[in-house]
DNA sequence: CTGTTAGCGCCTTCAG
DNA sequence: CTGAAGGCGCTAACAG
């Protein structure tokens, strides 16, 4: 019994012969150890929590992938729920996580409150952060400089001699993805002398952003829209065709996050590039850091971004 | 102990008082039943597996959504991995589930063959398919009729006059959604007297089938094009447009899977609906029939799908 | 290097 | 209606 698990484990030496012995009993009855019954002697379930917003958001799926493919490597398995950014539903599932007695939580949250915070100490559960920022830097998170990279489109198009650059997003609280990029923005845009305009939507969401824009459009002047996500500027894009306007003649349009739909549009659209993919990936193989108690740098990654240019503003 | 036990789980009836002393210490303490400990003495972990290709592709996550939200309505968890399709990882993740002691299995697959079926034999657990055919009907699943859409779809575009109609799609084995539908395409096609044309890329995806239209376009003389899926289908306008030709006026276009996508392509897209997020919830309730011995009309659901009929093929 | 002995935290009889 | 006792299948000391 004991030397069984001593050669499925390899938490000790086992002459060969009777490793050998073990390994074709083992083959002969078709022999699975019990993850379960492992995971309440050990006190490892070699499994982690993933809690995400939502997966079939458009980029999250690409995310979760990365977190599984890096959890594979490791030999971990993951267990994803949807929050639908709920702090109820969070909470109650950082809970069930506990109950599950899971190794870690990789955790995805719109905006973080103190409330979250307290359940993780409660819970005493590894936690990493993701795509979601805790402006205390309590916890340990991968993240990327929302902020700016809004500084860095407004550049961008200032330097292509834009100047009425419109924001679209939604209105959250603070602490939000999108409150950080609509900052950046704003910082920006003052710190050019140019007035900051505002195309407000109440979700995040292709059909909300369509209708905004429309009607935006026809009242005031802009020449570039900066979307809170490439759902929203491609709605933007749209829009702005629909109303007989050219893009980027007239108006250049810039997404966030470079998800597939990006190149899916017509004209392709400029984007702020995040990797979802290695999001997921980081995130992961640092919650195997913390599990594995190996040396970290830093408790805060931040991933780069990039501007990837396409047609949607290109020189005119 | 025991009692608490009772109270908890509410298998036995315990006098009021007793109970409101259980349930108050419960609070005090903060306690959380270990769910491990209780799937090791129940025999039942209140997990799912769900096995998927991939979950970033287009419409997976949609799906995964849908098996999330019925997991969670009836206490279920979802422990989801990527198979990538791949024989010997969905193999070896069945055999994963089996020592996680999963409660069941919701198993998504390009193609199913006999060694898939022998892998569920051997492990005992309640296996539903999910956009996965099996072609002799062994094991319960949840389908559209792949082969049926493509008839109607051809049905739809010859009813427009089209007669030059071809089908984009990738070359798989026997076995495979684009296979069937495939099947339904040449099939109705043959009955109508028409000439099956087809559009073939290695893989589904938009790059390869954004070259192939491309080509293909100027080589032959086509009127319509029947995508194996709408990423696909996308690509097919945006080749179309980029050779100077016009949607639908020169050459309808339909796709498949209602993803997304569809309404966000210009013209929108003409697609084949097929509930993703039902497909995943409709599949999730199944399980919860089987693990309860709820009585089933049917081991073999079939979903409705449907035409939505969009600009891509809208009358000129 | 290998077998023996305790638990891990819960559920499930079995008495009372 | 409630407590006591055994066991789920494994890991982790402990001897030998």
């Amino acid at each position: 019994m004991a030397t069984v698990s001593r050669v499925l484990n390899d938490t000790a030496v086992v002459k060969d012969e009777t490793k050998k012995r073990v390994l074709d009993a083992i083959a002969k009855l078709s022999y699975r150890p019990n993850a379960v019954a492992r995971g309440l002697a050990s006190k490892r379930t070699k499994t982690i929590g993933v809690i995400v917003p939502d997966v079939s958001a458009a980029f999250m799926a690409e995310l979760v992938r990365g977190i599984e493919d890096v959890a594979r490597m490791y030999h971990y398995h993951i267990i994803l729920c949807n929050s639908d950014g709920l702090l109820a539903r969070e909470v109650d599932l950082i809970g069930t996580m506990w109950e599950k007695q899971v190794d870690g939580i990789i955790f995805m949250s719109p905006a973080l409150t103190s409330e979250h915070v307290n359940t993780f100490e409660e819970a005493q559960i590894p936690i990493v952060l993701c795509r979601t920022d805790d402006p205390e830097g309590r916890i340990p998170s991968v993240n990327i400089d929302n902020a700016g990279a809004s500084v860095d489109a407004v550049n961008y198009l200032h330097k292509k001699g834009r100047t009425k650059i419109a924001f679209l997003g939604s209105i959250h609280h603070e602490g939000t993805l999108t409150s950080e990029r609509r900052r950046g923005y704003v910082a920006e845009m003052k710190n050019r002398n140019l007035t900051p305009i505002f195309i407000d939507t109440a979700r995040e969401e292709y059909q909300e952003a369509l209708l905004a824009v429309r009607t935006h459009v026809t009242m005031e002047p802009i020449d570039a829209i900066l979307a809170a996500n490439d759902e929203m500027a491609i709605a933007a894009i749209h829009a702005i065709l629909d109303e007989k306007k050219s893009v980027p003649k007239d108006i250049a349009v810039v997404g966030f996050d470079n998800t597939k739909l990006s190149m899916m549009a017509r004209p392709e659209l400029t984007t702020i590039a995040q990797p979802m993919y290695d999001y997921g990936a980081v995130a992961m193989r640092f919650m195997t850091k913390l599990l594995q108690d190996e040396p970290i740098s830093t408790f805060r990654v931040v991933l780069p971004h990039q501007i990837l240019e396409h047609a949607s503003s290109a020189d005119v």
